[in-house]
DNA sequence: CGCTTGACAGCACAAGTGTTTGCTTGCTAT
DNA sequence: ATAGCAAGCAAACACTTGTGCTGTCAAGCG
């Protein structure tokens, strides 16, 4: 049996074992690391479909030096100084009223991509992150200003006093608000004295992120 | 003769040869590699100062594991890294009053390291940027609160109404404030209605930097 | 059927490599 | 001086690890 990109299951298996290796080692795997934990029973057998591997360009090796793998694509020439960050799909602008495309409806893989500091959040946190450029003035008293840049994790629920992006069915709007939900209805609280908060029920909300960060570029 | 991090010379001549040899290989170098290469006359040298190394935390190793090298903060990631960001040094914290070291004088290689994503900034831009982590809500109608990062240039003069980080000379204490140069006297203005403005003079005012980025992380 | 080929097993050898031990140096503090 | 110590040296030692046979087995083929 052979899976869709032309390996046999054997050679897929050593070709993850060997990715999955790298990634928690930093360094690869000798061919009895590979023997071993894929239970496979001579070394010889994983000699063999590394060979394979390598005639396939799947992986490439300097012979005879001792875990000399790697797999192109995979590097480790980045930033010496720290560990780097990590980018996220930027999809869009957010001001109360206007429409935002579903983020699982637009191609992430075309959205423009931003870099988020390490600082804000390991890879796991930042885990369906995506960003969105505000516009107005309608969350100033959560110090998010306009132009700021919000980073969302993409959740459907929120916990009272949250910051979060909300759809409003019926309007077929998308806004920027903090929310409470108060018994049976919900409210949309604007962080600006000067605005009044929306009040709607569970089922014409529908929440499309929250946020866990921000990011301003001062003048 | 000692480097600014407390490396030997030829610690950390070996650590730049395992970079450089993980940039090139992708995998790390043997013992006999480092001492080939850098002209060391026996192993038990490179295994000597490679402990030194790992108990300073530049390298960690898995024992007994040939090429058991890595780099804390290499590490292989296959995203395709797109990173156009930059680091800049985070030289502490700042709140009104504390005193802050001076930038020039405190080692910059030594200071941690945080990411900046390329969106704040270009290269230029971001020339003599350093970073400070906000205690205190003095800055909060500036949109900047308590645990916000404050990116900085560094810079003696500014225009009146940016925020800047002020020593003051007299009371050897630094504050982040508005700027406002008025006639003969100076003004550094708290963007918090609740506190009031200090005057000053433009001889006791040392200007340390400018505001030109935040960087917050949400709960 | 005999032959070839792909895939795998077992095993042993020879490099490849990290560690250890014992021996210098050069410098510093007592 | 003299002991103490970091740093370096050299060689020996022992474990790690890649390779190279030698076989086995099932599938494909004329």
């Amino acid at each position: 049996m052979r899976s869709s990109n032309g390996l046999s299951v054997r050679q897929e298996k050593i070709l993850n074992y060997i990715r999955d290796f790298l990634k928690k080692n930093n360094y690869p795997p000798a061919i009895r690391d590979i023997q071993n934990d894929l239970g496979i029973s001579s070394t010889s057998v994983v000699a063999y479909n590394l060979r394979i591997l390598e005639e396939k360009g799947k992986i490439s090796r300097d012979g005879k030096i001792s875990r000399g793998i790697s797999i192109p694509g995979m590097t480790l020439d980045q930033t010496v100084v720290t560990s780097h960050g990590f980018t996220v799909p930027m999809l869009g602008m957010i001001t109360a009223g206007s429409p935002l495309p579903d983020p699982e409806a637009i191609n992430v893989e075309d959205a423009e991509q931003i870099e988020v500091p390490a600082e804000l959040g390991s890879a796991d946190k930042l885990r369906d992150v995506y960003a969105l450029k505000v516009r107005g003035y309608s969350m100033v008293d959560a110090l998010i200003g306009d132009g700021d840049i919000v980073l969302l994790r993409y959740q459907e629920t929120a916990d009272n006093g949250q910051t979060v992006v909300a759809r409003l069915v019926d309007e077929n709007a998308v806004t920027l608000k903090k929310f409470y939900h108060e018994g049976e209805r919900i409210r949309l609280q604007p962080a600006n004295v000067t605005m009044e908060p929306i009040f709607t029920t569970p089922d014409n909300l529908h929440i499309q992120g929250r946020v866990v960060g921000v990011i301003r570029s001062v003048e």
